[in-house]
DNA sequence: CACCTCTCTGACCATCTTTGACTATTATTT
DNA sequence: AAATAATAGTCAAAGATGGTCAGAGAGGTG
C-alpha cells in the first residue's frame, strides 16, 4: 500500500465513508497527493468501476468536476438484475472478482460462497482460448445471479 | 541446511509462526539473502505449497507483493483428497451431487454453497459436448475440492 | 563414473502503475 | 461569433514488479 493509486482510492473512500457522493477538481487532488492529474483518471478507472459499485460522471472546462457516487440499490433482486445486465455474455476475470466483492457487500453472499465462485471463475479452471474462457465466464456468473434469487 | 532455498524457508516460516499471514516484496527478499528474484519464485513454490498446507496470492506491477498465508490442515483434508483422486478427470452429473451431498453431510460445505457449486456443474452451465462436458466438471470440481482447504 | 534429483540462474514474459503529450469539452472574455 | 482559458479524457510509452521455463550446477547414490 504504499503506491499513489491505492493511497489515493483509501483517501476517497474514506471521504465516501461518510458521505453518499463526493465532487472532486481532478487537478487538487493532484497536486494533493503530488502526482499527475491523468493519476486520478487511472484511480477511477480501475478503483471506481460500475462492477465496483461506484457511479462517475464528470463535466470539463471552467468549474469542472469529478464526481463519484456509491451506487446504492435497496431491492437486490433488482442488483441481481443490473449486474446480469452488465455482464451480459462477456466477463473478465477481475471484473467477475469486483462483482462479487460487491455481493458479498450486499451481503447476498457469504465470503466463503464468493471464495469458492471465484476460484470457479478464474482463468486455471476455464482451460480454453481466452475469448471462449470470457464468456464461459459471464454464462457461469449468470447462473450464479440466478441461482442467487432462489437461495 | 546450507542451500539459500532452506534458509529463505526457514526465514520465512518463522515469520509465519509469530503471523498468521506475511507479505513481501520479491526483489527486497531476494537482495537481502542475495540471490536472484526468481529463486524466491522457487522457494514458494517447492516449501508453500497447498500440500504443505499454505496458501499464496501476489500482484505484480507498482507496489506488487507476495502473501502467504498459513492454512489450517483438517483431518477432512484426507476426505478431499480421496474425493479428488476418485473424481480424476470425469465426472457426471449425478455422481457431482453426490459429492456435493457428501460434503454436506461432512459440514464441509453448507447447504447454501453446495446449491450454487450444483448450479454452475449441472449440464445448462457448461455448454459443450457431453464428453467435454463431464471432463469441465470433473476439472470444476477439482477446484472446489482444492478451495475447500482454505476456507 | 553415470545418473538422478534438487537447486540456482538469467533471459524473456505478463501485469499493474506512473507519466506526459496530445485531445476534447465547457466557460469566459473579446 | 471567435478566441482564450480552464478543465477533464485518452493513449501509448516507460517504469516497477512478479512469473515462467529451460538449462547449468551441485550433491547424492548405485
Amino acid at each position: 500500500m504504499q503506491n499513489i493509486t491505492d493511497i489515493i482510492e483509501a483517501y476517497l473512500k474514506q471521504i465516501l465513508h461518510d458521505q453518499k457522493k463526493i465532487e472532486i477538481k481532478r487537478q487538487e487532488i493532484a497536486e494533493r497527493f503530488d502526482c499527475v492529474p491523468s493519476q486520478i483518471n487511472y484511480v477511477i478507472n480501475t478503483r471506481f468501476t460500475i462492477e465496483k459499485g461506484y457511479f462517475v460522471e464528470s463535466k470539463r472546462g471552467g468549474g469542472g468536476y469529478i464526481r463519484i457516487q456509491k451506487i446504492v440499490i435497496l431491492d437486490s433482486h433488482d442488483l441481481l438484475d443490473e449486474m446480469s445486465r452488465w455482464i451480459g455474455n462477456d466477463l473478465t476475470q477481475q471484473a467477475a472478482e469486483d462483482y462479487l466483492i460487491r455481493l458479498v457487500n450486499e451481503q447476498l453472499l457469504t465470503r466463503r460462497e464468493a471464495i469458492v465462485i471465484q476460484s470457479l471463475l478464474q482463468k486455471e479452471s476455464l482451460p480454453m482460448a481466452l475469448e471462449d474462457q470470457r464468456r464461459m465466464r459471464a454464462h457461469l456468473m449468470q447462473t450464479v445471479l440466478q441461482t442467487i434469487k432462489r437461495l
